[in-house]
RNA sequence: GGUCCUGUAGCUCAGUAGGAUAGAGCACCAGAUUCCUAAUCUGGGGGUCACAAGUUCGAAUCUUGUCAGGAUCACCA
């Protein structure tokens, strides 16, 4: 249930009176009376402004029209109190009896407390990652995971069908290099002194491995043979050894694809062409010269004839190139055809979680999917910016052309997944982020995720304790809706129940932006909230959870927490984050 | 030069389908532990929401301009 839906649709309902007895115009605009959740709770539970909006829509005051707007909704039985206040808001206030009726809502609904269905069952595909198979992932690669799995975990839980997607660019020149750098390492591993790894090649360390396994396997089979006897093979070799360090990172933060595609596998079944062949007919392609770009970086810039795809017709700023002067494709040119294919699979509705570095590329690719799909598929980007990895304050650099490089399974093996995927979680994905290997193993309310966890910890240390006082009382979820609600009194109760009311519209409201890092904010809020009212125990015995005079009171406190760990269970879920049981 | 992002408390940041007195954490100051994990909580000070106009009942939020910082900009991926 979501209780501002049910609320605004009552007050819809008046609305529609109102324009049918002729006191509202029927132009109104109603698309802008919202229903908000009060921050004072001087002006109650909630406040719409119909009223002003609605006044500019007839001859009435603001003020008038509220009052009849309130008249009419106090016939309604949910409502306590409606007022008018300020420059025309009515403010709303519940019986507490419908708050307290969340309660066994929330524990029947368990995790899936919070779900909705606004995604229709639309298919969605949401490619992230596609890190190139050039090296194990970073942290930087790990946002975008990170990202990626909560996104496609969001549009689940408010219904769509979502299919988590990897796109492996093992068509460029760069695997040409990493199966240069793989060469050398593999007559390094046949004794051979290799000196310094030459620049524009591969440094890590990671290709000694694959260069001994090679020698294993193959003895000196390769040594003396010319590039291009052993390049397609050594190519071959290293993505599909890159590919599975990648998968082994995936796994170890917990990330699953549906599906890995492949840029070579779609370009060998001519998959370019066919998108050439399909622009050509709508007169899309020509072969033209590009203007120099203004400003400062023309230096070095010469005129080419290029094929080029007139996506300026579609919003972008110039014309793009498919083709390099060489004949080969462009990356531009293969991307066009990878999504074609995802719409061709039925994905109307594309995500594409990319590097902030990539941001230029956005609007050529939308321009694109425009004009490959006929305007019937929408594609929108979500750019992750930099991840600074720090070490109490200190920088730690990170970069994948040199040999040393903070891989994502070396903060994972520091740091465990769950913080990794939390901490990801803690800014808007648009914005640079620092990650504090220290800050992140705190135990403190320094480190978000922990004081997440403690709350759900301590609820679930309740449970435990409880049967020490009475041992034969039942608890389980669906024992406890079924307690007397009747009970729940104080305002922090209601206050608790109110923020626990609000996570469906918090879920709603971070999938329609594509911003899960909004979770992660309600969960802390909501940790706080908790953990404030766990401690009004201190002073206050009445209101501790468990009161051993009192069997039927801890066993309605327990249903209220309960509430509370699976709203923090189900914050958690879409995060990927694992709610704990205790702290240890 | 184009495009885009950012600018909110001393610091790190929340807060966009416009809402009432702009929030949280850190840091600083003052408190709370016969008690379910004090690993926590309570209270306090701290603001020209970069600046200026505009839109309107009402702007941190929308529009335009200015300033500052950053990203990116033909064939790479």
């Amino acid at each position: 249930m979501n209780v501002i839906q049910k609320i605004l649709e009552f007050i819809q309902v008046e609305i529609k009176d109102l324009i049918s007895e002729g006191i509202v115009s029927s132009s109104a605009d109603l698309t802008k009376i919202n229903l908000d959740v009060t921050k004072d709770p001087a002006h109650g539970d909630f406040s719409t402004n119909a009223a002003m909006v609605l006044s500019k829509f007839s001859d009435m005051k603001p003020h008038d029209l509220g009052k009849i707007i309130a008249d009419r909704l106090k016939e309604k039985n949910e409502f306590k109190t409606i007022e008018i206040a300020g420059p025309g808001f009515i403010n709303i206030r519940l019986v507490r009896k419908f708050w307290r009726s969340l309660i066994p809502i929330i524990l029947k609904s368990g995790i899936g407390y919070g779900d909705s269905n606004i995604g229709k069952g639309q298919l969605v595909n949401i490619e992230y990652v596609s890190a190139n198979p050039t090296g194990p992932m970073h942290i930087g690669h790990a946002r975008g995971a990170v990202f990626g799995d909560a996104l496609s975990s969001l549009l689940e839980k408010v219904g769509y069908k979502v299919t988590r997607e990897y796109y492996i660019n093992d068509d460029g020149s760069q695997i040409d290099v990493l199966a240069r750098s793989t060469y050398l390492r593999y007559r390094e591993a046949l004794g051979e002194d290799i000196g310094e790894i030459p620049e524009g090649l591969y440094p890590g360390d990671y290709l000694k491995t694959l260069g001994e396994f090679i020698k294993r396997k193959d003895g000196d089979k390769w040594k003396n043979l010319s590039e291009n006897e052993w390049l397609g093979s050594f190519r071959k070799l290293a993505i599909q050894e890159m590919m599975a360090l990648i998968r082994e990172d995936l796994i170890s933060l917990g990330v699953v694809h549906n599906v890995f595609v492949s840029e070579a596998e779609l370009v060998g079944k001519g998959a370019n062409d066919e998108v050439l062949k399909e622009l050509k007919k709508d007169d899309l392609i020509y072969t033209g010269i590009l203007d120099a770009p203004k400003g400062k970086s023309s230096e070095g810039w010469e005129a080419r004839s290029q094929l080029l795809f007139r996506s300026s017709q579609f919003g972008d700023d110039v014309d793009r190139a498919l083709k390099k002067v060489d004949g080969e494709w462009t990356y531009f040119a293969s991307d066009i055809a990878y999504h074609r294919d995802k719409f061709r699979r039925g994905f109307n509705k594309m995500i594409d979680v990319w590097g902030a570095d990539h941001k230029g590329y956005v609007k050529r690719m939308q321009s694109a999917v425009d004009a490959i799909t006929k305007g019937e598929g929408s594609l929108s980007v979500s750019l992750c910016n930099l991840v600074n990895l720090l070490e109490d304050g200190k920088p730690s650099k990170m970069s994948k052309r040199e040999g040393s490089f903070v891989t994502l399974r070396d903060v994972v093996k520091a740091v465990g997944p769950d913080a990794v995927r939390f901490v990801m979680l803690t800014r808007n994905n648009d914005v640079p982020l620092d990650f504090d290997l220290k800050i992140v193993l705190e135990q403190s309310k320094d480190n978000p995720l922990f004081y997440v966890q403690y709350a759900h910890a301590r609820i679930c240390s309740l449970l435990r304790n409880v049967l020490e006082i009475f041992p034969d009382i039942a608890i389980s979820d669906d024992d406890l809706s079924g307690a007397d609600l009747n009970l729940l009194t104080s305002d922090s109760e209601i206050e608790m129940i109110k923020e626990l009311a609000n996570w469906p519209e918090v879920i709603k409201r971070s999938a329609k932006a594509n911003e899960p890092h909004r979770v992660a904010f309600y969960l802390y809020e909501l940790a706080a909230s908790f953990h404030s009212f766990w401690n009004k125990g201190n002073s206050e015995e009445e209101l501790r959870f468990i009161i051993p005079s009192r069997v039927d009171k801890t066993i309605v406190r327990l249903a209220l927490a309960r509430s509370v760990a699976i709203v923090i269970a189900s914050g958690l879920g879409v995060m990927g984050v694992k709610p704990v049981e205790e702290m240890r």
